[in-house]
DNA sequence: AATATATTACGAAAAACTTCGTAATACAAA
DNA sequence: TTTGTATTACGAAGTTTTTCGTAATATATT
């Protein structure tokens, strides 16, 4: 049987998380520079969040050379279904259509996008007939 | 010029909210029976919660008989956009197609509902032009 | 080697959230 | 009125998250 982690990353963890599903694997001080550029954050506290990350297995370093260097062991798409789980729970009455349809309504969509949603979602129903 | 002041409510506000915009109004007893059916937890601490949002200013409550009577100043549908936006900034690079076809992914969809988003586009597409 | 610089480790404080015990208060019943 | 019951108020403890100062360690420079 597969176990499921289930695990809900902070808003710190998320931040960190971001920069390493972009870069692929990074040291706390590249992590640092991007987080430092969105808002007022220390070095220490950046790396703070990095170890306990690894604490929990959501990161593993490789400590062989001085600076270490942290990869992701979570992908953003199980991520994203875990988080997207729970604001579907939470908020949408569980119901995975109402969700989608807040989403439209959340922003402006250019032409583009919607396009490209229409096509995903006859993609779609077609495979589920 | 309008102030917008960005709630974010916790995960034990969420579940009162839910409640509450069920039923309109209602007791800490209403809701906490309801709270109770899903976890343990204690009456006061529901009161306690329902406390600090009214502080917050979440809730209001009229307290002209013995039991106070609570409403939510929030709606559910300027929180679910205020938690989508956060999710499609955190997780989906601020991309709102890429975050409905994440939760497109997200579940088994039956026919009728994706029948429903179909129309539903058909008709945002419709808006958009 | 001695000194300076950069990185990681450690620990602790601050803040936010969750929980509930106990006290105070109001109402009802006797 | 007295006693019991239900509700709200208060305050504090436990937990998690966020933050960073300081120490320890490793590398580079002189």
């Amino acid at each position: 049987m597969k176990e499921k982690k289930s695990y809900q990353p902070t808003d710190s963890e998320l931040e960190v998380l971001q920069v390493l599903w972009e870069k692929g694997s990074a040291t706390v001080r590249q992590i640092h520079e991007v987080l430092a550029t969105t808002r007022n954050i220390g070095y220490t506290t950046t790396l703070k969040t990095m170890q306990i990350m690894t604490d929990k297995g959501v990161l593993k370093r490789d400590t062989s050379s001085r600076q270490h260097i942290y990869r992701a062991l979570v992908s953003r798409e199980e991520t994203q279904q875990q988080l997207l789980g729970k604001l579907k729970n939470g908020l949408f009455s569980g119901s995975a259509s109402r969700l989608v349809i807040g989403a439209l309504d959340n922003e402006e969509l250019s032409g583009e996008e919607i396009q490209e949603i229409h096509q995903y979602l006859a993609q779609f129903k077609a495979k589920s007939q």
